[in-house]
RNA sequence: GCCGAAGUGGCGGAACUGGUAGACGCGCUGGAUUCAAAAUCCAGUGGCAGCAAUGCCGUGUGGGUUCGAGUCCCACCUUCGGUACCA
């Protein structure tokens, strides 16, 4: 019988599925294992070939450790919370709900084709009022919370009433956004509202104005992570920075944790170098500047207070709270000036323009606490609002931006770091001798910085301070399809957290999902579930992307539970994630929060762990092959051709031989000449640039790539680069799986490559793959076709070939190692084919073997051979080494390290024995005429060296 | 700029702790089978020279350590990913 996948894949997934092959008890004397996938935000294109890489990485791995006797617990769900479902609704006034279901639908449909082994009893979807009941219940635990630095770990906002009764807030060292301390006395005298207010600068979900990223064309905000260059992450917009009332949360309370403990997961360095590069730990001073004139001071942070005899101005935030207060009536137009220009510039021209420096004299002096001297304060867009205290002692002398900008303005300069010694030195090297530095002449950089933080400490100046670049998360967001936030508001504007017993709070129903007027959120046009009967409103925002997925993990495994988010039973059994696999997309975002929820979590005891991730496996992304647009030079009927070969590849020319598709056009940005090929991408920036083209059509060429030539008119262009809808390049799985069979899939995305290396996708391997599953099948048929194992005492060889492929699988499985799997399945095959062997024994210890990578095929053969059981729950073949030991050993023999000859000595030959048999062989001795033998070096089972002079 | 990863045949990639470079697969070439094609099977396949045995050269570049380097060290080049007026 030939191999033909196609006739057991549906009914062994039925069978999986009715007799729930891979449903897990949290009740289990085996030891656990935790195999967890990256759930997947259900687009409404569907699964390409990119998304199941991790997948079936994971699958393979959660189903060797269930044959290895591990309780594997192996779930999926979705993140169903998410922009395009709500701008899809904007569009067509499909509720989210539905096409998010819809999509689901079709998530899992193409899941299920590729027999991943997940237990679906325990989804999850965080849209789902059942789940994000538990997202608002720890959101709300959040706003209950406050950060006490000494103790280092939340505590309920409750002790912090109490100690504000009793101290004031002076004394105590918690994570705050309190600008105002008071005294017991004073914190009693408050109203309940200021009290309230006061307390919401100490919660760890709290609510303030601050400069948030908004995002005009997605009518929302965005957390740091959703910002990249200037642009929205999702949809690439224009962002602005823009002081709002927003909700955020206070991740920078546990910035030094999330970072310390990075040493105790086991994650990739380069995604551990990532994590603490965004939380920015840096080292140095806290300092005070007088005004010249009435009693303010300006408070800066620096890395370099050693410097400080070469501070000779000062540069403040345009945005910063002094610069009104300070600006001198004759600067005020200028300042007036500077500012209206820096409003003018979009975050993405700032960034753009780094070397292009700026800035405006506020007229006002400081004084420098070290020498007495007084400094200029100016303002300018280098120094930004958001981090430090948004305001520097600017050192022209050793700080590249402060040079430039003293150059432009001409500022004094004064060196003070002798670097004559360092030659190629940068300021970020800490080296040199002090000069022109009063106390601190002759001292090296280092000794130095020692020694001002002393004296500053001394004289009262200033302090040590550490500075992370980490921000808090921005946890608004003015949309619809996202979590209700449980709070309510008073008639004085204070917010109180819904009681536990009236969660979930749902979403209201609506049928208009724009964002209303203003910056207002779409809730707020469900008027009747805003306003409350006692004259109280409920909050309108929702919550981000992020809140759902930070969690997630947790709920698998308790996923029922109505009365906690999961029981302590299920949360201590299970403990943590053994193996956490998905993109490195999610580095800043996803992981960030979910560690710092999961450590919020520990410190409440509700969590058994600190960490919620053993061990991350990052795969690489399975990218596409951009094809290039060709274009006529000469126009047709007045219009310019263009020929797309990417749709031509993609199978769709036919249709497109008769159609004519217009440019969508969503870009504008110049492009180069139209006589050079051009990207699929950058055709649309084109047509914007010359809009005589506007009405041009794609016309699809036939003939031009079906026999590898090209019109000599064309010009062609590949890359690769992400898979996407927009690009046409993507491969549908389904199709896949429906040529050849999902196994054939599953194992030719391992052979691809090293799981963690982006790869383009090309189907033209995956013959190598099919081929190998026909001769596995080939193996147990005779050649009329019917199945035939024998019985017989299998022989050597054979178990030789069979351990062999055990041990290389075992050992690669365990380094995450795939491809060579596969490899290693091919030449056990092959050898076994030469073998002509059939034997029982030897072919269902393979079946074994290779279950992991083909559920299907193996489950097949598996009954095929008259087993009853599910194969998921075989035992794994154990490794018999005896079957591996060999007589004799191929030597490659060398003379001065040239490999001269390849010779077959006994395995148990000893040190001495090799030496002289390889002296004495023909082909090694013609090399020595002549010459003295200097040295032999003998390497057991390994190889011979000959060192001739 | 800074941080991280990676450069190996025509292609995807192997080589785990320094020890036979190119496993395995694709592609290609030749052959068998076939009326023919597909599929299948067999053989070959890093480059150069040679009928061959064999020799020389070969892991981004240049140097070094070592009996021996794809692997270790130094300098550089290229590509990809992250990040960027972070004081």
């Amino acid at each position: 019988m030939d191999y033909q996948p196609g006739k057991f894949e549906a009914k062994w997934k039925k069978w999986w599925e009715e007799n729930q092959v891979y449903k897990v008890s949290n009740l289990s004397d085996k030891p656990k294992y935790y195999v967890l996938d990256m759930f997947p935000y259900p687009s409404g294109s569907g699964l390409h070939v990119g998304h199941p890489l991790g997948y079936i990485a994971s699958d393979i791995y959660a189903r060797y450790k269930r044959m290895q006797g591990f309780n594997v617990l192996h779930p999926m769900g979705y993140d169903a919370f998410g922009l395009p479902a709500e701008q899809y609704a904007i569009q067509t006034g499909v509720h989210p709900a539905k096409s998010t279901a819809d999509n689901i639908n079709r998530y899992r449909e193409q899941l299920d084709k590729i027999g991943f082994s997940f237990d679906w009893s325990r989804e999850v979807q965080t849209s789902d009022p059942n789940y994000y009941k538990w997202t608002q219940w720890i959101f709300l635990q959040l706003f209950n919370h406050w950060y006490d630095n000494q103790e280092d770990k939340a505590r309920p906002i409750g002790d912090l009433k109490v100690i504000f009764e009793k101290e004031g807030n002076t004394k105590i060292d918690a994570a705050n956004s309190q600008d105002d301390s008071f005294s017991a006395a004073e914190w009693t005298a408050m109203d309940a509202k200021s009290q309230n207010d006061v307390l919401m600068n100490y919660r760890l979900a709290y609510r303030k104005e601050t400069f948030v990223w908004w995002c005009e064309a997605l009518g929302t905000v965005l957390a740091n992570d959703e910002v990249k260059d200037g642009l929205s992450e999702r949809g690439g917009h224009p962002v602005e920075r823009k002081p709002m009332l927003q909700w955020s949360l206070r991740i920078t309370a546990y910035a030094q944790r999330l970072l310390d403990s990075l040493q105790d997961v086991d994650f990739s360095e380069a995604m551990k170098k990532m994590q603490s590069n965004w939380i920015g730990r840096s080292e140095g001073a806290q300092m005070f500047f007088d005004l010249e004139k009435g009693d303010g001071q300006i408070e800066i942070f620096t890395t370099r207070p050693d410097t400080i005899f070469g501070a000779t101005f000062m540069v403040l935030a345009p945005e910063h709270d002094l610069v009104n207060e300070i600006t001198t009536a004759e600067q005020k137009k200028a300042i007036a000036d500077y500012l209206a220009y820096v409003n003018t510039r979009s975050e993405r021209d700032r960034m753009s323009e780094t070397k292009e420096v700026s800035g405006e004299f506020t007229g006002a002096y400081a004084i420098n606490p070290f020498n007495g001297t007084k400094v200029p304060i100016w303002i300018a867009e280098y120094v930004l609002k958001d981090y430090g205290t948004g305001a520097i002692m600017a050192v022209p002398a050793d700080d590249e931006r402060d040079r430039r900008f003293a150059e432009k303005f001409g500022l004094k300069i004064i060196e003070i770091i002798d670097k004559s010694m360092h030659p190629g030195a940068t300021i970020e090297d800490k080296v040199g001798k002090m000069i022109n530095s009063d106390f601190m002449d002759g001292m090296e950089v280092v000794d130095a910085i020692e020694a001002i933080l002393q004296k500053m400490e001394e004289k009262g100046i200033g302090k040590r301070q550490i500075n992370f670049k980490l921000r808090d998360a921005i946890y608004s967001r003015q949309r619809y399809w996202g979590e209700p936030f449980p709070i309510v508001y008073d008639e004085n504007g204070v917010a109180h957290a819904l009681p536990a017993n009236e969660l979930p709070l749902k979403l209201p129903e609506l049928d208009d999902f724009k964002p209303a007027s203003g910056a207002q959120a779409p809730l707020a046009r469900a008027t009747d579930w805003v306003n409350l009967p006692n004259g109280w409103t409920r909050e309108t925002d929702t919550m981000p992307g992020f809140a759902g997925s930070s969690w997630y993990f947790l709920r698998y495994m308790d996923a029922d539970n109505d009365d906690v988010f999961a029981n302590q039973d299920a949360l201590n059994y299970w403990q943590d994630v053994d193996l956490y696999v998905g993109g490195t997309e999610h580095a800043v975002g996803h992981l960030m929060y979910s560690r710092f929820w999961h450590k919020f979590l520990y410190d409440k005891g509700l969590v058994p762990t600190k960490e919620p991730y053993k061990k991350l496996l990052n795969q690489g992304m399975i990218q596409g092959v951009i094809e290039s647009m060709y274009m006529l030079k000469d126009k047709v009927d007045g219009q310019a051709k263009f020929v797309c070969a990417s749709l031509i590849k993609s199978g769709r020319y036919q249709e497109a031989n008769t159609t004519k598709i217009p440019i969508n056009i969503d870009h504008v940005e110049n492009y180069g000449s139209p006589d050079s090929f051009m990207s699929i991408d950058s055709i649309t920036k084109f047509m914007e640039w010359r809009p005589e083209y506007k009405n041009a059509i794609f016309e699809f060429g036939h003939g031009i790539y079906h026999h590898g030539k090209m019109d000599n008119r064309l010009y062609t262009h590949s890359e690769v680069g992400k898979m996407s809808k927009s690009k046409y390049n993507v491969i549908n799985p389904d199709d896949v799986v429906e040529k050849y069979g999902a196994d054939t899939f599953r194992m030719y995305e391992m052979f691809l490559g090293p799981i963690d290396q982006a790869k383009p996708w090309d189907t033209n391997g995956i013959d190598g793959v099919a081929k190998f599953l026909r001769k596995l099948w080939g193996l147990f048929f005779d050649a009329s076709g019917a199945f035939n194992v024998n019985d017989e005492a299998p022989t050597k060889e054979a178990l030789k070939s069979l351990h062999n492929c055990i041990k290389k699988v075992q050992d690669d499985i365990e380094r995450f190692s795939y491809n060579t799997c596969v490899s290693a399945f091919m030449i056990c095959v092959n050898e076994l084919r030469n073998q002509k062997c059939n034997n029982r024994s030897i072919l269902q210890d393979l079946v074994k073997l290779v279950a992991p990578f083909a559920p299907f095929t193996g489950e097949e053969l598996w009954h095929l051979l008259g087993n009853e059981g599910a194969l998921a729950h075989a035992e794994a073949p154990v490794l018999d080494e005896s079957h591996l030991v060999e007589d004799s050993i191929q030597y490659p023999i060398s003379i001065n390290g040239k490999k001269r000859d390849l010779v077959s000595f006994p395995a148990n030959a000893s040190k001495a024995e090799l030496e002289k048999m390889a002296l004495e062989l023909e082909s090694i001795q013609r090399w020595l005429e002549g010459k003295t033998v200097r040295k032999v070096i003998v390497v057991p089972k390994r190889m011979i060296n000959i060192v001739v002079g």
